[in-house]
DNA sequence: ACCTATTCTTGATCCAGATCAAATGGCAGA
DNA sequence: TCTGCCATTTGATCTGGATCAAGAATAGGT
C-alpha cells in the first residue's frame, strides 16, 4: 500500500479520539482509556454513494452505523409496497438500534449522499459494554435518546397540522446543523421533498406549497435545495402553539 | 404485622421467580440465579387506583416501571395544553424507558384501573446489569423493543387511514392480552373513546363511529367497554393492505 | 334511589390537505 | 450540446375525517 493511499485513508479513518463528533456521538464523556477501547472495534469502511445501503429491511442484525460525513436515510415498507420514512440521520447519529430486539433489521438504511460511515459490530460493542460501565451508560442513554425523538415525531404526526410540521422538520435540521458547527440558518437539503413529504405525513404537492408560504411569508428562503432560514423565532413558534390555527382539544381524560 | 396481612400482601408481592409474567417481562430467558439477583431489587408497591400516577411530566428518572396487574397510560403534553397518548400498558410491560436519557420523565403515566406495579430503581438495574451480561442483553433488547414498537406507531400515523387504525389497535390489544394468557377476542377496554382516538390520531367521534361501523359489518361486538372480536381475519386484512381504499402511494425516492 | 356530570353516539356541515392534472425546470447520460 | 426523465411547482377539485351540535346512555356522588 503506497505512503499515497495510507495519507488518504487517514483523512476518512480518523480514529474516535480525533473525530470532531466525538462529543456528540458514542464517545461523548467517556474518559480517553475508554475511547482508545472503543477505537479498538470500531470499523471504518470507504465513502459510500448516493443510493447505496447500509442495510436492508430483513437482513441479519450484525452491527450499529454511525454517520461520519454525508446523510443517510432510514425507512420500513409499509403494507401494500409504499414505505414510510422513519428519519434521516446527519454525522454522530447512531443507525440501527431497533435492531438490536429481533436480531434483524425491520427497516433499510440508504446514503442520501456521498457519505463516511463508521461500522460498530454489536456483539463486541455489548461485550465491551459489559465491562466499561460509563460505555454501558452511553449505551443505554442512546437507545433511550431514540425512544425519546420518536415520542416527538408521535405528537408532531398525532396533533400537528401541516405547517406546523414542516416548521419543526426545518428546525429540527438547523438545530441539528448548528451542533455541529455548521450554519442553523443557511444549508443544503440532501432529501427530496416527496421524502420529506412521506416522513412529515404529508403529500409533495403540500411540502411544495409550504415552502412557497413560508417564502412569500419571508420565513426563509428557497432555492432549489438550498435553504436559508430568516426568522428562526417566528418559525419557533409556529411550531409551538399552532398559532391560531385549530382550536387544539383540550383532552382531559 | 399480623399472619394475616403477611399472607393477603404476598398474593400481590410475589417474587419475579414466582410471577406469572416472567417470561414477558425482564426476567424472560434468564437464569433462575439471575432473576434471584433481579428479585432483590424490584420493590413491589402496594395496589394503585384509576387516576393514580406512576410519575408526571417533569419528575426526576429514578426508577422503570412493569405493569403487575391492570393497565396503565403515559402520555405527553403537547403544545397549548393538549396532550399525545403515547401508549397502554399491559402486564408484563415497561414504562419509563424513554427518561434514561434526560434523567427526566418527558411524559406522564397514569393508572385506568386498580392496578399492582413494580418499580426498579434504574441506578441500581444498571449496577446489576453491569454484572450480568444476560441481564445486560435483556434490557438493550427491551430498548431496542420499544424503538421497534415507536416505530409501528410512526408508519400508523403517517400512512394508515382512521379504519386501519382502529383495526391495528384492535389486533394488538388482542395480541398481547393472548400472549398473557386472556381471551384474543373477549375482552374489556380499561380506556376511553377519547383515550383511544388520541392515541391513534382521531376524533372521538370518528372512533365510535368507526365502533359502530365494524359492529355493523360483523367484525365485532360492542358493548360499552366490552368488545368481542368476532372476525380476526377481516380485522387483519383491514389493516394490512387498505383494502380497494385509497390508492397507495408509491413512495420510489 | 335521585340527580348531575361525563362519556358515548349519531347527524349535519366544513375544511385541510390529498388527489388529479399539467406546466416548468434541472440534471444525467449519450 | 441535445434528449428525455424526474423533481418540483402550481392550479383545480375532491374527500376523509374534523368540527359542531344534540341527544342518549352511564357512572358516580349524596
Amino acid at each position: 500500500m503506497s505512503q499515497f493511499k495510507v495519507i488518504s485513508l487517514e483523512s476518512i479513518r480518523v480514529a474516535c479520539k480525533n473525530c470532531t463528533l466525538a462529543s456528540l456521538c458514542l464517545p461523548m464523556g467517556l474518559s480517553p482509556e475508554d475511547v482508545e477501547r472503543l477505537d479498538e472495534i470500531v470499523k471504518r469502511a470507504r465513502p459510500l454513494h448516493r443510493g447505496d445501503y447500509l442495510f436492508r429491511e430483513g437482513d441479519r442484525f450484525r452491527a450499529l452505523y454511525v454517520v461520519k460525513t454525508g446523510s443517510v436515510k432510514t425507512f420500513a415498507p409499509s403494507s401494500e409496497g409504499g414505505e414510510q420514512v422513519l428519519g434521516f440521520h446527519l454525522p454522530g447519529e447512531i443507525i440501527g438500534l431497533d435492531a438490536i430486539d429481533k436480531d434483524v433489521h425491520a427497516c433499510s438504511a440508504k446514503v442520501l449522499e456521498t457519505s463516511a460511515i463508521c461500522e460498530i459490530p454489536f456483539t463486541r460493542l455489548e461485550d465491551l459494554t459489559a465491562t466499561t460501565p460509563s460505555l454501558q451508560h452511553q449505551l443505554y442513554r442512546l437507545l433511550s435518546k431514540e425512544i425519546g425523538q420518536d415520542t416527538d415525531m408521535l405528537l408532531l404526526l398525532g396533533k400537528k397540522n401541516a405547517e406546523e410540521r414542516l416548521a419543526a422538520f426545518l428546525l429540527s435540521l438547523s438545530q441539528r446543523l448548528h451542533k455541529r458547527g455548521l450554519s442553523p440558518s443557511d444549508f443544503y437539503l440532501s432529501m427530496s421533498r416527496h421524502e420529506i413529504g412521506n416522513y412529515l405525513g404529508l403529500a409533495v404537492e403540500t411540502v411544495s406549497r409550504l415552502f412557497t408560504r413560508f417564502q412569500e411569508d419571508g420565513l426563509m428562503c428557497v432555492d432549489r435545495k438550498h435553504i436559508q432560514l430568516l426568522d428562526l423565532p417566528a418559525l419557533e413558534s409556529l411550531v409551538g402553539g399552532s398559532g391560531q390555527s385549530r382550536r387544539q382539544q383540550q383532552q382531559q381524560t
